[in-house]
DNA sequence: CCAGTATCCTGCAGGC
DNA sequence: TGCCTGCAGGATACTG
């Protein structure tokens, strides 16, 4: 579920929580991740270390610790990050419990095991398989500008583009759609055949749905919950994600929905061109 | 290199 | 009600 909107909110909620706090013990049950899943390592590694600001980088988190080092981890489509009482009743499908002194537990659900968690010694960053094809980060300063170039001479729907964490990151199948709706480009419609002013149009819109997904707390469908188990309220604010057979919102044309590139999108078939 | 498809896994909605 | 099928917000290994 999570794309950058909901990582950022994660992320904002343990700036706010974790920092300071130090790891005591580690539970778990190693499984098959994106990523295997070490717990036996992360438990040799992590005791007494404290959690310093996080970082997020595309859809990833960094929690960066005191010693230097980092858990990276990604919530793939269902993992959800607890930050509860030690008392706390445990959900299915927990694969990791970071023990905090504070008489808390940091837990890493993912009931569909796309996400992963894995340590990463200050000098692995660089060139970790998982960090260092990442392209832009679209709330960057400048991505009117540094859009374009990556998609002018693609081929490739420009919705499919959009998902290509090669290229710009953190846009997952909710924002490529509402973005394109907002600036009116047919998910189809191939990189190359759109100019740049409609490339940067699309920046603009894109860095705005983000940035006001992230003010509602990100977007719960069914399991996106932060880290104290409360939702996102941008849901509300889709204009066609999963809309299709409802009236757009500007023009009125029926929405519809197909898949491109293997994943369902919706868009309006007379003001998306 | 690029574009498109299959695949990992569980939960759940919808059809019969 | 109950069973079955297909689909889900992601990333990547593969094919052509």
């Amino acid at each position: 579920m999570p794309e950058l909107p909901e990582v950022e909110t994660v992320r904002r909620a343990l700036a706010m929580e974790l920092v300071g706090r130090q790891i005591t013990a580690v539970r778990g049950r190693s499984v098959a991740m994106r990523r295997p899943l070490d717990v036996a390592g992360l438990a040799t590694v992590l005791p007494g270390r404290r959690f310093i600001e996080p970082r997020r980088r595309g859809k990833f988190l960094l929690l960066d610790t005191d010693p230097a080092g980092s858990l990276l981890l990604h919530l793939g489509m269902s993992g959800v990050i607890q930050l509860v009482p030690a008392a706390a009743p445990l959900k299915p499908h927990t694969h990791l419990i970071l023990e905090l002194e504070d008489g808390r537990e940091l837990r890493f659900v993912d009931p569909r095991r796309f996400g992963m968690a894995v340590w990463l010694e200050p000098g692995d960053e660089a060139d970790d398989p998982s960090l260092s094809a990442l392209g832009i980060e679209p709330l960057a300063p400048g991505l009117s500008h540094s859009l374009p170039p990556l998609i002018r001479n693609r081929r490739a729907p420009i919705k499919s583009l959009l998902l290509d964490q090669h290229l710009v990151v953190g846009i997952g199948n909710i924002y490529a759609a509402e973005a394109l709706w907002r600036a009116g480009i047919h998910p189809r419609r191939a990189g190359h055949r759109i100019s740049v002013a409609r490339l940067a149009k699309l920046a603009a819109n894109l860095q705005e749905v983000l940035t006001e997904a992230i003010a509602e707390g990100g977007t719960t469908l069914r399991d996106f919950a932060t880290p104290d188990g409360n939702s996102g309220y941008f849901a509300v604010s889709l204009q066609v994600y999963d809309r299709q057979g409802e009236p757009c919102a500007r023009c009125g044309a029926t929405l519809r929905a197909e898949a491109i590139g293997g994943r369902m999108t919706a868009w309006c078939p007379r003001c998306q061109r």
